[in-house]
DNA sequence: CGAGCGCCTCACTTCATTCG
DNA sequence: CGAATGAAGTGAGGCGCTCG
C-alpha cells in the first residue's frame, strides 16, 4: 500500500477510521506535536473546505463525504449559517437556478482591507435572466481615484449608500438555492463572502461556476475569455461596463449563451457541467511523459497483440 | 544483487489571464 | 498597477522491469 504524499490524502486516509477533531486531524496531517484550536480550525477550513470528499460535521469534527453531493452542503464555519445552495443541483440544467454576481469594489484583495462599492445579483433560471438586483454600497472607506476612473463610481455617489452589513440580508435572500455564478468567479466569491462572513457571520458555500472557466472549454477558439471578447463573440451589448449591473447582466446572458452551446454537446445536467469542467482545457500542452509517449507511439490496443 | 533504463507522480516554478 | 488563480513546464524521486 502506498503511502499518500498530499496533504489532502494524507487527511483522507486518516479520517478512513472516522471523523476527527480539526486539532487531532491537522497534528496528524502536519506531523506536528500540538496545535492551538483556532490555528488548527483555520488549516483544516483551509485544506478540507475546497474538496468535495470531506464534509464538516455540525459537532466540529471532519469526515469523509458519504457521496459527492451531500459535500456541496459542507459547512465550512463553526456555528455560524451557511447559505448558497443547499446542495448540488441536481435534473435538466434548465431547471437549475443561477445567481450571477458582479461587484465593484476599491482594490483588488479584500483581506487588505478592500471594499464593495457596488452589487449585482442576476438571477437565471430557464435560459432566461428573470430577476436582477443591483446596489451601492457604501465602502466605509476612499475610493482610489483610478478605480473612480475606471467604474465612475465616487464617494459622492457611495456615501449615503447603504453598508454591506445592511444589505447582507437581501444578498443572502438572493443567492440562497442558486449556483453562484461570475466572470473570474474566485474574485466576487472571495469579497463577497469576506463581506457576508465580517458583516453578518454568514458563510458562502455551495456550488459555483466561473464563466471564464466555461468559456475556456467551451470557447477554445476564443483567444481571450475577458468579458468584452466573451460579449463580444456572442454580440452581447454591455449596457454599462464596469458598472455591477452592466456586467451582471451582460454575465448572465453569455452564461445562457454557453449553456445552450453546453446542451448541444449533451451536458444537459449540473454534474454533466462539473464534468465537463474538470476536463483539461484544449490549451493544455503535453507533460514530459504526454511528449514521449507522441515521440515513441505505442501501437494501437486493437493492433497491438502482446 | 545492483546498475541502468523508462515511466509515472508530485511538488515547485513560471507564465498567462482575469479582476478592480 | 497589484492580487489571485489556474494551466503548463520542469525536475526530483519512486517504482518496476531487464539484464549482466
Amino acid at each position: 500500500m502506498s503511502r499518500p504524499t498530499t496533504l489532502s490524502a494524507r487527511a483522507a486516509q486518516r479520517l478512513a477510521s472516522g471523523p476527527l477533531d480539526p486539532v487531532t486531524l491537522m497534528c496528524d496531517v502536519c506531523k506536528v506535536d500540538r496545535l492551538q484550536a483556532d490555528a488548527a480550525e483555520r488549516m483544516a477550513v483551509a485544506l478540507l473546505s475546497s474538496h468535495p470528499e470531506f464534509v464538516r460535521l455540525p459537532s466540529g469534527h471532519w469526515a469523509l463525504a458519504a457521496t459527492p453531493a451531500s459535500a456541496s452542503a459542507v459547512s465550512t464555519g463553526p456555528g455560524r449559517d451557511d447559505i448558497g445552495s443547499e446542495s448540488a443541483p441536481s435534473g435538466s440544467l434548465l431547471d437549475v437556478n443561477f445567481a450571477v454576481v458582479d461587484v465593484e469594489t476599491t482594490g483588488t484583495s479584500p483581506i487588505a482591507g478592500d471594499k464593495i462599492t457596488e452589487i449585482a445579483i442576476a438571477q437565471v433560471r430557464g435560459g432566461a435572466v428573470v430577476d436582477v438586483y443591483a446596489q451601492l454600497v457604501n465602502p466605509q472607506r476612499p475610493i482610489p481615484p483610478y478605480i473612480t476612473q475606471l467604474t465612475r463610481i465616487s464617494w459622492e455617489m457611495v456615501r449615503d449608500q447603504p453598508t454591506f452589513r445592511e444589505i447582507a440580508p437581501a444578498v443572502v435572500e438572493r443567492l440562497a438555492g442558486h449556483v453562484f455564478t461570475a466572470h473570474n468567479a474566485a474574485f466576487d466569491w472571495r469579497f463577497v463572502g469576506e463581506e457576508l462572513d465580517r458583516g453578518i457571520g454568514h458563510l458562502l458555500a455551495g456550488p459555483k461556476l466561473c464563466t471564464v472557466r466555461l468559456a475556456r472549454v467551451l470557447l477554445p477558439s476564443l483567444p481571450r475569455k475577458s468579458l468584452d471578447h466573451v460579449t463580444r463573440y456572442f454580440g452581447i451589448e454591455i449596457e454599462a461596463r464596469h458598472r455591477a449591473e452592466g456586467d451582471a447582466v451582460a454575465t448572465a446572458q453569455a452564461l445562457v449563451r454557453m449553456l445552450r452551446i453546453a446542451a448541444d454537446e449533451g451536458v444537459d445536467s449540473w454534474p454533466a457541467l462539473e464534468r465537463l469542467l474538470s476536463t483539461p482545457t484544449a490549451k493544455r500542452r503535453l507533460t514530459a511523459s504526454d511528449r514521449r509517449r507522441r515521440a515513441f507511439p505505442l501501437p494501437a490496443s486493437e493492433d497491438y497483440i502482446a
